[in-house]
DNA sequence: AGGTGGAAGGCGAAGGTTCGCCAAAAGAAA
DNA sequence: TTTCTTTTGGCGAACCTTCGCCTTCCACCT
């Protein structure tokens, strides 16, 4: 690995280093013959740019930080997928960083970016949508769009509808009959769980049916949480007939439960979740659930946070929300398709 | 972004840049006088140092690049989440490209590493495991580790005792007294499919029983491609009673077929699985598997790269084997904990 | 008084680029 | 042949650090 530069390449060329940039970047006018000269001598000692001195003096790294909440949960993963492709296509970098649960390191990490010299940065930590202090940090230094609200505002969001999310599980338990419908909801702190609450509530209103708050119930979005969430819901009204639990993962304890109370699904019991994670289809039986794009959003943010950098996006909308579908399988019956 | 330089420090403070280096180092001897009137300025303008700028002069990054595949398998995310920990712990960012499924991209993706002047690089991308060409860029450029294969050898390679999990999971159906155990194996492109296969066989000579073609079926690995072959294992040799999947996600279409048959599991057949994924605890009944740590190895693999980067490991291990344990669940019977 | 030594802080160079500008040579027009 | 234009390629500066070395100043010792 000795590194090999403009100026080794100019010398075994007997060139000046200047025009061995020249060449290497395609700009200003060279010979032919030199320019093969160059190029040759180039490739026999296997120069490779440095993109740290371009970038000094440059004064862009096209290089984005995405600050992530645990990189091994698939709703997450998702988003970074999308947006490191997106901006892989668009020649950008991505420097990574998997926050702790409490997002706690955030701050610290932050400034590692900004040390880097990031074009832009990406957040993608829910748990930080609180954080007053960070979103601070987030507004006044380069670039930037999250996945999640910013505290303070000024930094354009890019997700999904959840409220819609909400209404359209909900609404199709509606139209397939259902009235008791319980919902289990997620974490309390988390501006989601409200979205989704609030979608259910307009879908019960559009059909008339009353809210009844004892439906609702917590499940802290993991299966163990659905579980239990479930066993109380069964105990305090049993007169339900569908459940639509506010993420996929906690309606695997949805279906646990129902199993273990010898309940059928969808017979005895509907069950709707969100966001389609993969495993959704192969659950027993396949989980009716709300489609979320989570990969079009990573992507979309990274495409809008590059049109930033660029200049090419000056008045970004502060909210972009894209749109959510239900997608059919068997724990509602009523047919996998319309 | 104004962006602020230790000359602009200097100049506020009165003194001349380098001494600002020296005191935002902690290098230098600097009287308590200038040193607070220079962190003043520092804080105060905002300063920020620039890592680009430091790298240039000390020819190294503080930064390694991971080469990974598809993020939102979650088994890849783990490794990943795990190295990026131990990386950030050690003060190292982590530059992250996640490859397209045939990692055609691979080649571009390490040059854009290589002149970002990475001090290291972490391969996590199995399909990579046959490509001679990126064998030889990985053997003869920066440090190298990587959790899977490397043709040519000269990486050294980090992981999880594969031929073990397939001995272990067949261990324990022959334990509880299986003797026609079939297996849904992964894609033959895969060195882990050859491994796991191997501790199967291992498992079954170690306890007499003869080893039969017949019921090994392929599964590529997805839920779907499980609940295929456990449909066409059914059918060819109806007298099994107990299946081996090399991996939790096919176990799950495994669980899936057998339940569409009418078949309880774990009585009529029982199912283990291996790499113990998070739903595994959740399928219905809950799976049986054995426990592969991926994030340790990511951590592992992490570590082991900083310290050749460091010079404090001269000569790695080519092979670092993370142990597997057994997770006792329902799906084999037996009970949860022996 | 002469010498020694340490503290404080400045200086210059280097690291590998990009970019604007200038000089020399070559070709075209007069 | 002279002059003007164009092509070709060199030059210097700038980007922001780190690092080794040097100077200055002051206190202390003999």
């Amino acid at each position: 690995m000795t590194d090999v530069s403009l100026r080794d390449v100019a010398s075994r060329a007997g060139v000046s280093f200047q025009t061995v940039g020249k060449v290497l970047n395609g700009k200003g006018t060279v010979s032919t013959e030199t320019r093969e000269r160059i190029l040759e001598a180039a490739s026999e000692l296997g120069y490779v740019p440095n993109a740290l001195a371009r970038s000094l003096v440059t004064q862009s790294t096209s290089t984005i930080g995405i600050i992530a909440s645990d990189l091994s949960d698939y709703i997450l993963a998702r988003f970074v997928v999308g947006a490191e492709r997106e901006a892989r296509g668009r020649e950008h970098g991505v420097l990574i960083g998997s926050l702790n649960e409490k997002g706690s390191d955030a701050g610290r990490y932050l400034r590692v970016l900004l040390e880097r010299r990031v074009d832009g940065i990406l957040s993608a930590a829910p748990q930080l949508e609180n954080d007053v202090r960070i979103g601070e940090m987030l507004r006044g230094s380069v670039p930037t769009v999250s996945l999640h609200h910013v505290p303070g505002g000024g930094v354009p969001v890019v997700g999904s509808d959840h409220v819609r999310t909400g209404f359209l599980a909900t609404r199709h338990l509606l139209e397939l009959g259902h009235r008791r419908i319980a919902t289990v909801r997620g974490d309390e702190d988390r501006r989601v769980t409200f979205s989704r609450l609030k979608g259910y509530r307009r879908a019960l209103e559009e059909a008339g049916v009353a809210f009844d708050p004892d439906l609702v119930e917590a499940g802290g979005w993991e299966p163990e949480g659905g579980y239990g969430a479930t066993m109380r819901l069964l105990e305090r009204a049993p007169d339900i007939t569908a459940i639509f639990s506010q993420n996929d993962t906690m309606a695997l304890g949805v279906l646990s439960a129902l199993y273990d109370r010898g309940m059928s699904v969808p017979d005895d019991c509907a069950v709707v979740g969100c966001d389609d994670i993969p495993l959704a289809a192969h659950t027993i039986p396949p989980l009716t659930t709300v489609h979320v794009p989570f990969y079009d959003t990573g992507e979309t943010a990274a495409r809008l946070l590059i049109d930033m950098i660029d200049g090419r996006e000056k008045e970004p909308a502060p909210r972009t929300l894209l749109p959510v579908h239900l997608v059919r399988r068997v724990s509602c019956g009523g047919g996998p398709e319309k």
